[in-house]
DNA sequence: ACCTTATCTGTAATGATTACAATGTAGTAT
DNA sequence: ATACTACATTGTAATCATTACAGATAAGGT
């Protein structure tokens, strides 16, 4: 099941394929929830029992290397991963602690005014409370 | 020498005024350097050995939580903490280790297009190599 | 099948942060 | 001034995410 897509993301970023990192890869794109390693292993465990929580962080640092998925370090206390697809910003609820996406404007690599400097990643992070939470939904 | 200046900070803001508290916000605030917890700690540590890091902690949680100092999350290891002075974005040079200021406009409580929200905090986080790292002339 | 090399796994170590209990301090009431 | 109270500070132990490491495993080329 989209074996293929994820395979063929792989070989043509020139990085090896196993199941393991086709499956971060698959659920990371399956599920924009930016979850954490521990989410993500957690999960995938389910279905392959042997899978070792050092793997997941072998594998999430290799996709983030190639640019293939997202560090979000919105939260300090854990990285959360996000599936590299179009530009956007990230929102914390601070009470529920899910991350939203956000689509702003004027932000991107080449927005810095200050010259010199290489950049190569670019985040803006909101935190506050949360829609759901303010009604007294959120979880 | 300027404990007038932050003994009036702390009062404003209803927090109780100590040794420890002043120290930590005078720091911060002549140290624009977005140092860590440890930094402090060290720094402080000279002129008041008997300061505890836990008392450090506990300092940044309280002025962090009145608002007079920003906590960064931008290295993802550890939290740097930033005197709270005019608005301004990071970023953070990733062979150095340094943060500097960053001066850009739309980015601000009031740019999220998503409604409902309560918004708190807003971080325009870049990340890449500083100038004097590019000349090989950094730290 | 064999060899080489990279990956995966499990466990131990690291390091920042937090929890906790004992001690110290400042202000207030007696 | 002394006793009381509440809070701050300190030192140590615990927590928790992440990393280091060494042995087992698997993939690709001969
Ligand atoms: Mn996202
Ligand atoms: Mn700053
Ligand atoms: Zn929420
Ligand atoms: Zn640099």
């Amino acid at each position: 099941m989209d074996t293929e897509k994820y395979t063929g993301i792989l070989r043509e970023n020139g990085i090896k394929v196993t199941p393991q990192r086709l499956e971060v890869l698959r659920f990371l794109d399956k599920n924009r929830i930016h979850p954490t390693a521990d989410d993500i292993y957690r999960a995938l465990k389910k279905d392959n029992p042997s899978l070792s929580k050092t793997t997941v962080y072998n594998v999430l640092d290799i996709l983030s290397k190639y640019g293939l998925v997202e560090v979000l370090t919105i939260s300090g206390t854990e990285s959360r991963y996000d599936y590299k697809s179009t530009r956007h910003q990230h929102f914390l609820c601070t009470s529920c602690g899910r991350i939203v996406d956000i689509h702003i404007k004027g932000l991107c690599m080449d927005c810095m005014p200050e010259k010199g400097h290489k950049v190569e990643e670019v985040h803006g992070y909101f935190k506050g409370t949360c829609r759901d939470c303010l009604k007294g939904v959120g979880g």
